[in-house]
DNA sequence: CGACACATGTAACACGTTACATGATTTG
DNA sequence: CAAATCATGTAACGTGTTACATGTGTCG
């Protein structure tokens, strides 16, 4: 849903060429998520069927250019009207992680959580050291690295949580299999 | 990748059929993230056909069980041992739209701002008065109410981050394109 | 000329969601 | 019996990734 609407307005400012669209997602985002060329070129594509883009017939230059239409406009206002709620989010892989390395035995939690807590610190160091250097900068990209930056602290913030957590209940909860009660079932098989 | 390894890591306790998978997934998460049912039998496939796990021919009672096979075994050791990186994670679609919202003319950054914030602070409360209800219940599952809650904070004071971002910049750099450079192009159509 | 960036596509695949079909079992 | 739950699938679709094919323009 992102590089979908992410287009669209970018062509809000006026008729784009696919390469064109990528490079300026990505001068906006600062390279942080690059964007493949081929998803460019099948969005405009599944865009276009929709009826939110249209080719722009006069002006290419010998490139393929696309323009935004009235129903693509009203599109990208209800995105950006719209907030991003925690349910539309992907499932957090590392939350995910956690709760199933509790979840069964023989896993041992504390060194997964010392694992990602190292992890998680080095790239918020590379993070902190590319803030740096790209002081006044693009602000966009600024704030995209400080979004990360961000969410960097608040996850070792939780999984020092997670770690007093685990010490707190270390021998207090054992395993606790609280494993989805099968029913029985009958014999039922022919 | 996280549904697949989630299954992975239940069936290492032992066989299981397919509902049964749900069941415990989700009793491990707090159905913070529903799992849809198809999806488990067409990612049970998949790891057959990847011979991470195999049908458990005996003791089926009726149902299709599945066992983690050795492959499947050092697969889910991996997992369990690689950190989750920045990198691994899908596109923020926040900090896109947020950048995006600055990098084209017409959209009332501010407003989006604060639409956001007024939602995060809603899911906000709500995640705490789950985690209150939830006291003294699954530890794993208390962990992702957590785990949401310190990402919800961080987004907070990043969005307030970003208003005074917004107010440093008013006016200092207005719109400023950036709009990665269009090579010319001679005329080239034949 | 040859290498490289620009430019546009297509094909195959992985993952996820929704919806539908089909039965067996349980329970009011 | 009827409805709900348990249980296993399949089909269609949306989105994203990787890789490949193809051609033009620029520059050393």
């Amino acid at each position: 849903m992102s590089i979908k609407h992410g287009l669209l307005a970018l062509l809000q400012d006026g008729p784009k060429y696919g390469y064109q669209l990528r490079g300026e997602f990505e001068a906006a985002t600062g390279a942080t998520w690059p964007l493949n060329i081929g998803q460019v070129y099948t969005t405009l594509t599944r865009l276009e069927r929709d009826g939110l883009v249209r080719a722009a017939s006069h002006e290419g230059d010998g490139r393929s250019m696309y323009e935004i239409t009235d129903a693509g406009r009203t599109e990208l206002a209800k995105w950006f009207e719209t907030p991003v709620t925690r349910e539309s989010r992907p499932r957090d892989e590392l939350a995910i992680k956690l709760a199933l390395a509790l979840a069964v035995p023989g896993v041992d939690v504390s060194a997964v959580v010392q694992r990602q807590r190292m992890s998680t610190m080095q790239s918020l160091q590379e993070l902190t050291r590319l803030k740096r250097n790209s002081a006044q900068g693009e602000i966009s990209w600024q704030l995209v690295i400080e979004s990360m930056i961000f969410g960097a602290e608040a996850e070792i913030r939780w999984l020092d949580h997670c770690e007093a957590m685990l010490l707190r209940h270390r021998g207090t909860q054992r395993a606790e299999p609280q494993n989805y009660q099968v029913p029985d079932q009958q014999e039922a098989r022919s």
